[in-house]
DNA sequence: TCTTGTATGTAACGACTGTTTCATGAAACA
DNA sequence: TGTTTCATGAAACAGTCGTTACATACAAGA
């Protein structure tokens, strides 16, 4: 029982490695499974089908980004929302982290049109659902809610926008001008928001 | 001789249109030239193999794109910046020219990793390569030749993540939110850089 | 009229797909 | 010890993939 199960686990862990080393397109049962010294017959044996394995496997990915994630927001839990995209940024395109949105952007990428190439579970782990990351800190670039949902679906979007440009082009200076381009144009705001909303007197 | 070309091109047109409408993952010959009224053996007959048919096809894509975007261009041509991103917002946004993005995201997704599913001519339609379209509205928006490009990389960044959002979120009002937070943002910096401008007597 | 080249259909090829069937070994439990 | 359960391998299944061989029209040029 427990045995099944530890194997289960053993063999997702490898294939997890091989999903964030090969993509997910157009991956198949028997070279996947010569990669992690097994079968197709023991893959579908112990997932019971492809989409349930890669089901299996895009959670535990998703997983392993929101523990590293969560370790990140942990570490610069008092930095400013400038620093705090920096490391950000930093970290994003450090391996082995890039990984991981290589393979959500795939995904994502997947996605765009209605075929079943993905299986359904597997999106909510895409690129964006990921406002919440930023929400505590985008507290000083708005002063209303909508404001606030909207500085930090700029920030995300400006984010993936940029780490998709890098991942296309490899041009790390431009990507970088970038980045410091919006960080400047958002510090501009904090200080015009912290002027109004000292003139308003709150 | 003639004739063939023209069939060829005829023949083309209608592939774009199911590319457009049913993405390039997964899609084979047989399922395709049903689509078009044809055969598997005449598409080959037509463009030699599957691979010299995908790169005609996203080459015609390609064209395609960019005549739609130069009319936009031509017709906006004296717009501001602030108001050439709406209008680019709006456009991009309804069909059919989402389609063109959504598209575009597959292929970039496609080529995170290094698989060859999409031939390799294709890649340089990705959603990148872009910049110039905005590289005569930032002139306001920075003095030095790298930071105009750091404005426009930036700038396509955030309409890359918006409309990437918006694709799989369906959250219009959200991302419209957010673009309007980035519009403002970059007018703030346009008048800063303005004022500086001035002041260093230029 | 005969030849030659273009267009098309039918069928097949070999490789690969996810999955299943059958067999067997080993271990656990009665 | 006998039975049952689990793990694994070998092989096959039915289907699809891109591509090709073969046959056959039809049209134009000699």
């Amino acid at each position: 029982m427990t045995e099944m199960i530890e194997r289960r686990e053993e063999l997702l862990e490898k294939i997890v490695d091989v999903l964030l080393a090969r993509g997910i397109s157009g991956l198949s049962l028997r070279p996947l499974a010569d990669s992690v010294g097994s079968s197709a017959r023991l893959l579908i044996y112990h997932f019971g089908s492809k989409e349930e394995l890669l089901a299996c496997a895009l959670d535990r990915v998703r997983s392993r980004i929101a523990a590293a994630v969560g370790e990140l927001k942990a570490k610069e839990s008092t930095a400013s929302l400038e620093e705090f995209l920096r490391m950000f940024w930093k970290w994003a395109i450090q391996e082995p982290n890039q990984r991981y949105f290589r393979l959500l952007f795939e995904i994502d990428g997947l996605a765009m049109h209605e075929g079943k190439v993905v299986p359904a579970k597997a999106r909510v782990a895409g690129v964006n659902r990921w406002i919440q990351i930023f929400e505590r800190k985008v507290e000083t670039l708005a002063d209303t809610t909508d404001g606030r949902l909207g500085a930090s679906t700029i920030i995300l979007a400006a984010i993936t926008g940029l780490l998709h440009d890098y991942f296309a082009t490899g041009d790390l200076k431009r990507t970088t001008a970038g980045l410091n381009f919006f960080i400047k144009a958002l510090s501009d705001q904090v200080t015009s928001t912290a002027r109004k909303t000292k003139k308003k007197g709150r």
